[in-house]
DNA sequence: ACGAAAATCTTTACTTGGAAACAATTTAAA
DNA sequence: TTTAAATTGTTTCCAAGTAAAGATTTTCGT
């Protein structure tokens, strides 16, 4: 495939910018095909869908997931947390003490190993993820991008298989 | 605000399937479905491979974009040119700044409109698109996601109906 | 057993991104 | 016309993210 062959520069001569003139819309060209371009410009929507979605409550992206992933993983040491949810340690140090002064996490720092943290929800967390988990995994949140119930399986299966997520279980 | 009076020891029913103590990996369960962690983790492995590809070279993700946008678009609006790719303002004048600098755009105040900033490309900005073009767009820095040629047109196709991008603004 | 190296998390200092206020210009209204 | 409102981009200031160094604790080699 020769991309050489769409590559006219529009304003060629110097000094001559009397060309085209880009005015109403933009045009993208093969930017509409870059899928880091894609993904950068999708989770900007999905970034202000969660936050119209979770206006109400005092809730960030990560928080849930983090949450979620705690209390399915209860005793979840810190790092590997970070790890998993491609969370930088040091931010993970910040949000997993801003979810302990809200008493929703416990660290706990076991005597086997003292250098690392484990952490488990309190009965608070719980009832918070509880609360909102139909909001969060459910399509209130979501509904608003279009795709069918069916669109979505293939997308989320086409994003597991790009990042690289849950090797082990899926396909 | 407590709502549980009632303490439990430690392991208050965690879920249905987790172990008690998490170890080795996480399981991720129904976060493994949600777009918009996946649309994050995908968007993270994206960035670690731009920066991979583009080492050697001082380049960052938006930057190539914009001057590609430019480029096409020659005489975009600021504005414009933000909205299109998603960048605050804010950050989009930073960004042109430090383009002008570089000697890779060129800034135009029209006199039918002095509020308003027109963009075009130097020559070494055309020069660098030109040099670089195949490297953001071709193959060589997407190369690691696994996913065949017509995975990647499919989920670059969902992305753009999820993300509304080439969808003409009517206003 | 002892000290070096590795592992794990935290802290610090710096960079990047964004909301809101600001300045300049143009359009609309009175 | 003259003034108010809207448009467009910039600046300021604060929050969020990150890299590098630091502080403990454990492991490993000798």
């Amino acid at each position: 495939m020769n991309k050489g062959d769409t590559f006219r520069p529009e304003e060629d001569r110097p000094g001559a910018e009397a060309a085209p003139e880009s005015d109403g819309a933009v045009s993208l060209y093969e930017l509409e095909e870059s899928l880091g371009f894609l993904l950068r410009i999708s989770q900007v929507r999905a970034y202000e869908r969660f936050y119209a979605a979770f206006d109400e409550i005092e809730l960030r992206p990560g928080e849930f997931s983090v949450m979620w992933v705690i209390l399915r993983n209860p005793g979840v040491r810190h790092g590997l947390l970070a790890e998993t949810l491609g969370i930088k340690p040091a931010q993970m140090t910040k949000m997993i003490r801003r979810l302990e002064v809200q008493d929703r996490i416990r660290r706990v720092i076991p005597d086997d190993d003292r250098r690392s943290v484990r952490l488990y929800l309190t009965a608070g967390g719980k009832a918070f993820v509880r609360e909102h988990r139909d909001a969060f995994f459910g399509h209130d949140d979501y509904h608003n991008h279009g795709l069918s119930e069916a669109e979505c399986r293939q997308l989320a299966h086409l994003l597991r298989r790009y990042s690289g997520v849950g090797r082990r279980t899926d396909n």
